[in-house]
DNA sequence: GATTTCTTTGAGTCGAGATTCAAACAATAG
DNA sequence: CTATTGTTTGAATCTCGACTCAAAGAAATC
């Protein structure tokens, strides 16, 4: 009496989709999401993309679940391919991970349009609150590791410092992925590169 | 042979159709912006907004103009009434008008909500350059009068300066209205002020 | 009051896109 | 091979909201 049935390689199919999504996300827009244009980038149909997602709501949660994570991944190893016995490295890899590079950065443009569903969607705002706050745990590890070992003399509590630069970079971020002409890419880098100089002591970040 | 016909008034038919526009914007979101609620609010017929405003891009540009500039009025105002001879708390007044007091204050969740057109439509990337720079030159001049009085030490060029209070500002205002559970207005307007703080010199702001 | 032009209405039309669904197809168990 | 359940398709249908338009209303001019 075993259970019959085609194999359920679900998890593929759901994560093809996602991926698909985070593309047509990407290109056109919250707003512009049509279910032919995910059918289209995962080569299905639109009764399949419908078949694992009833909730068109489920799958961009998940589109935002999986950028969140491969961002924070990002940065925590370009922290760590920076060598541990040299804080400002780390810091200084930490800060150039943390802004677009272009005014059409795939990376930040996604998240900043999934962002925006923060403010009437629960599950968004707490994806972007975790990804605030490991943000700032990243920041602030880096900083206390600079501090302890005299590399750096810190300006305020490290965790306050973290928030901080966390907060410039997504102000900056966010001018530069909405095409501020008076705030290119290098300008807000300068900017906040020297902020950290300032904040840190150190005048050779 | 004189021109005949009804008298246009059509300045304020215009006005009245930004303002229900913009009501309904702040509550539904651009997503969820339908010509009817524009309609309902302003208390006239689907026909009469398409008769105004055949392109309802234009209406949207022009609820994000008048947000730009009655914005900039409000702080411009609670910069002019402090004191003059007091630079600290014409900054203080400056620190305290650039948050959202709220996890859904109207005016800056509007604008948020209208910068997100920014990324892909020059007119409205155009108003955000244009807000971003004028509030740059608002803290600019606070801390240049400062700096000259003697009662502020700046840490850098007060441009550099302004640019990251307004960019701290921006990231500080996004996490807030996209309820992130981990920073209340309270505390983002004491990590804002803490860093004013810091770069002025000054220990009592 | 007649005329002209501006303004307003709302029912009707139209289209884009979401949703449904019955039929076809696939893999596995027995 | 057959039965059973999982998967996929895409044409048909449904829904919502933008857009059209002819007719009615209103102010200014003559």
């Amino acid at each position: 009496m075993g259970k019959a049935g085609r194999p359920r390689n679900q998890t593929a199919r759901r994560q093809a989709l996602v991926s698909a999504a985070g593309q047509a996300i990407a290109e056109r827009g919250l707003e512009g999401l049509r279910i032919k244009d995910i059918a289209d980038a995962a080569g299905v149909s639109q009764g399949s993309v419908l078949y694992y997602y009833p909730e068109l709501d489920d799958l961009v949660l998940e589109v935002h679940r999986g950028a969140v994570e491969s961002y924070l991944a990002s940065r925590q190893r370009a922290y760590e391919e920076a060598p541990a016995e040299d804080p400002a490295a780390r810091l200084r890899a930490l800060l150039h991970s943390g802004l677009p590079s272009m005014t059409d950065d795939p990376v930040h443009g996604l998240l900043y349009e999934l962002h925006r569903r923060a403010g009437r969607s629960p599950g968004h705002a707490e994806l972007m609150t975790s990804l605030f706050a490991r943000e700032v745990a990243l920041y602030t590890t880096a900083l206390e590791v600079g501090a302890a070992t005299g590399a750096f003399s810190l300006a305020a509590s490290a965790h306050d410092l973290a928030h901080s630069l966390v907060a410039l970079e997504d102000g900056y971020g966010l001018h530069i992925v909405s095409h501020n002409a008076a705030l290119r890419p290098d300008r807000a880098r300068e900017l906040l590169v020297a902020h950290a100089r300032a904040v840190t002591g150190r005048t050779d970040l």
